[in-house]
DNA sequence: TAAATAAAAGATAAAAAAGTCTTTTATTAT
DNA sequence: ATAATAAAAGACTTTTTTATCTTTTATTTA
């Protein structure tokens, strides 16, 4: 695997996908989005209704329904997606996986792992879900399998 | 989840161990490994045979048997442990499981992740297994739950 | 208000990861 | 040679992750 779960790379992928979509108002259904990024529909259905739960982003039902994001959720930072899929295991916490380790009780990769976590925790941090639609929009980046 | 998988966290706590127990000649037993490094002694078997099959540990059966590592295996870079386990999935490949994702093509992280799995990489592939024994020698690092 | 639409929710299923237990094989010491 | 030891190998179980399919609920439009 690489750094996030499936499902995170999932969540990740259709929240960049949505905002991308429902800029201006409108809104975008799940069959849409799991096609424009290569992801299971009913599972994708899933990951969206936890992520609308989680406020990552809106949702309404029925005719014109759909997902979309509005300003508010668009300024959130990607480590809000993460954290509601993945937990915060990749920001906090023993590299090793020792409970027990600490400033004063370091396991072996202590003070290396610091600085990687704190390299992802900023990166995902400090650029909001907006500052990624950009490159989208111009066309610059991809979602696609 | 970390990092890392679980099998992986204890693949690195054991080889950590090992390397520290068995610097002069000796080996150590199953059983100690995982009490040492607080694992389900059953599991740790698999991924040892699997490591010693690698090459990554040495062992030998029968009565003052037991894994050991010599002066060759100490010398191999901690990424080595990490990928005989996990894949290279955590250095290579698109951070969001793109398999298109590419230098002109890429993915909204693209560049991000690039930063931050170079600094993965450098610090695994920077250090052997030897230099984080050193601590461990020292009673400054712990791999105990 | 009825039909259509689209997400929410629920129930399963398949695959992978993590963990346990038993049997076999290699090695050593008696 | 034989018994004891310890890893290797095999079979199996449980849990988690990933995925699929069906039913329900909310909303809109005609």
């Amino acid at each position: 695997m690489g750094i996030f779960s499936k499902t995170c790379e999932y969540a990740i992928r259709s929240v960049f996908f949505i905002a991308h979509r429902t800029e201006n108002g409108n809104k975008v259904g799940i069959k849409e989005i799991a096609l424009g990024i290569s992801s299971p529909e009913h599972f994708l259905a899933k990951i969206l209704q936890d992520l609308s739960k989680k406020g990552i982003v809106k949702s309404t039902k029925g005719p014109n329904g759909g997902f979309y994001m509005d300003e508010e959720t668009l300024q959130r930072p990607l480590a809000d997606v993460v954290e509601a899929i993945d937990g915060n295991g990749l920001f906090v916490g023993c590299g090793l996986g020792l409970v027990s380790c600490s400033e004063s009780k370091p396991c072996p990769l202590h003070n290396e792992f610091k600085v990687i976590r704190e390299n992802i925790y900023k990166m995902l941090v400090s650029t909001s879900i907006k500052n990624f639609n950009e490159d989208l929009n111009l066309g610059i980046t991809n979602l696609k399998k």
